[in-house]
DNA sequence: CATACAACG
DNA sequence: CGTTCTATG
């Protein structure tokens, strides 16, 4: 359980997976242009189909994750046609977190059965103080041992950031970090309480078993990742205090920045806002991440980023695991 | 000035109508199905293609007067594609009144741009204390003589309710009386209130001349007025108190309901519910009116409806007056 | 620019 | 059901 053959998979429920089918934005690929206003020397930008390493093969047992703040599920669901089914037959993942749910707790139930199609288990957590704000979700083939809602320790759990699947070999941690808002008005909330709270509770975790940070982490992390650093040294995701807290928080803790490890000096975005049609020039930040615990970074096989999937101002990304 | 001609209308500032175009909603035609709950013998429903009159010929003088509660005149204006050309080019008004713009005085510079081609006056009320709510234009090829916002007299004024504009021989109102609410919460203040204070105002002006009032007075006046009265008795628009304040403050003051006078067992509606598809199914309510002065009542060639222009969940009401 | 709520109708 | 506003990103 929690593991699975990359030739047979007879361990984990499968669904069927009838069709390949194209869930992109068919569009160009402006991704893969480069359009950072500081580009270093050697700097060249993510593209997914040449920089990904082929499929493990062989008798190799993987699991593969994926995360992606959808900025509303309700609207992706209804207005986009989105399902997990759908980007299931695309990528076939075993574990999916969600950010940004915006769901309120009434809509749990109706929402769960639209989406978990060949993924039977489905935790949710929502705000409870601002509804239709926040939300965290993992759906996943294989039944976690454990989960717990929120932080569990503190008073941080009203807006329902964090969620936490425990697998047989790792904990997988579901985040959405507050956004420090216009005029950086919870700038400090963020940093001191919240960025530190999570990375104790998971050094805490990381006691008994390894840890997956995966989520909006609402801060990029270095002036590769952002399209325009010196033009947003204070917007919120790219203050120093939250990049220092990322480092401090997070980083230096041992945990790993997958994606950044396997693809240095790679330009890969995960949000564009909307505005200004950021996403067609490729206007981006790198805010989504799997941080993964330092003892088990050199079984990451693949972390990866899907730019063609549309739908939210986010777009997926993915992590392949060795176990 | 304020009259034309139907053979040559020299003295008003034309538009040029090239083409006939069609704004209707391209339907079948619900309305002329009679589907009243409690129908009396002989009621028959408006139809508009076979009850209105023949035009105007030879030498008289007339105005052709429009009233459309658009409710949101942006979102007309935006996914919808009105313009008051359009209107024009296929009803060739003098005037237009409309309620429920919900403009905000800070939109109303741009949209008054939009939409006056060919009607160089326009003239607006906002609601200052609630934004985006309410509010009221006239918009005309005549220049009126006055134009007065609000009742003028009362505190009644901060919702933008009231317009009047005075041409060579009458005043015209645009009025949008307010919804009693659900609960009916806001019934009393409606009544003996607003109610009141613009009938006392009507009064005070038709000492001068005859006076229009055009709009939506938020009341269905008679069982006849509405598709369902048996299920509406304390329905917010079809109460006791509300057909009586009709009844007290404008109507035996002297003011002529000029549909209900030319088509007496008539059922026209000017308002169906968004809700439950009622407009598909001709459920709905006479709302919009236009009360002339007594005075004046034998002058109205046609008081209509124009019951296929979409939209808005009323439809507008038009009214030939011979000068 | 876009997804949520809330108020109002 | 549908248009607005406001908060949030």
């Amino acid at each position: 359980q929690g593991e699975r053959k990359a030739s047979s998979r007879s361990s984990i429920k499968q669904i069927a997976v009838t069709e390949r089918i194209d869930i992109s934005m068919n569009e160009p690929e402006p991704w893969t242009v480069l359009t950072h206003k500081k580009p270093q020397e050697g700097w060249i930008p993510y593209n997914p189909r040449t920089m990904r390493p082929p499929p493990l093969t062989g008798d190799a047992k993987f699991v593969k994750l994926m995360s992606w703040n959808v900025n509303g599920l309700r609207g992706l669901l209804k207005s986009k046609g989105f399902s997990a089914l759908k980007l299931a037959q695309r990528e076939d993942f075993d574990v999916l977190s969600l950010q940004e749910t915006k769901l309120q707790e009434k809509d749990v139930e109706a929402i769960k059965q639209s989406v978990i199609e060949g993924y039977e288990n489905s935790f949710w957590t929502c705000s409870v103080s601002k509804l239709g704000y926040s939300g965290t979700a993992i759906i996943s083939r294989i039944k976690p041992l454990s989960v717990r809602y929120g932080l569990g320790i503190s008073d941080h759990d009203s807006e329902g950031r964090l969620l936490t699947a425990e697998f047989e070999s790792f904990y997988l941690l579901s985040g959405y970090v507050p956004n420090s808002g216009d005029g950086l008005k919870r700038l400090s909330y963020r940093v001191t309480q919240w960025d530190s709270a999570l990375g104790s509770y998971m050094k805490e975790l990381e006691k008994s078993k390894p840890v997956i940070l995966t989520g909006d982490l609402n801060c990029a992390h270095q002036e590769i990742d952002i399209h325009d650093p010196a033009g947003n040294r204070r917007s919120a995701g790219f203050t120093d205090e939250e990049r220092q807290s990322l480092e401090k928080n997070f980083l230096s803790k041992g945990f790993v920045d997958s994606f950044r490890k396997q693809h240095p000096g790679v330009v890969g975005y995960t949000y564009w806002g909307y505005r200004n049609g950021c996403r067609k020039s490729n206007k981006g930040w790198r805010l989504d991440y799997f941080l993964v615990s330092e003892s088990i970074a050199d079984k990451v096989h693949d972390s990866y980023i899907l730019p063609d999937i549309g739908g939210s101002d986010h777009c997926p990304i993915g992590l392949v695991l060795k176990l």
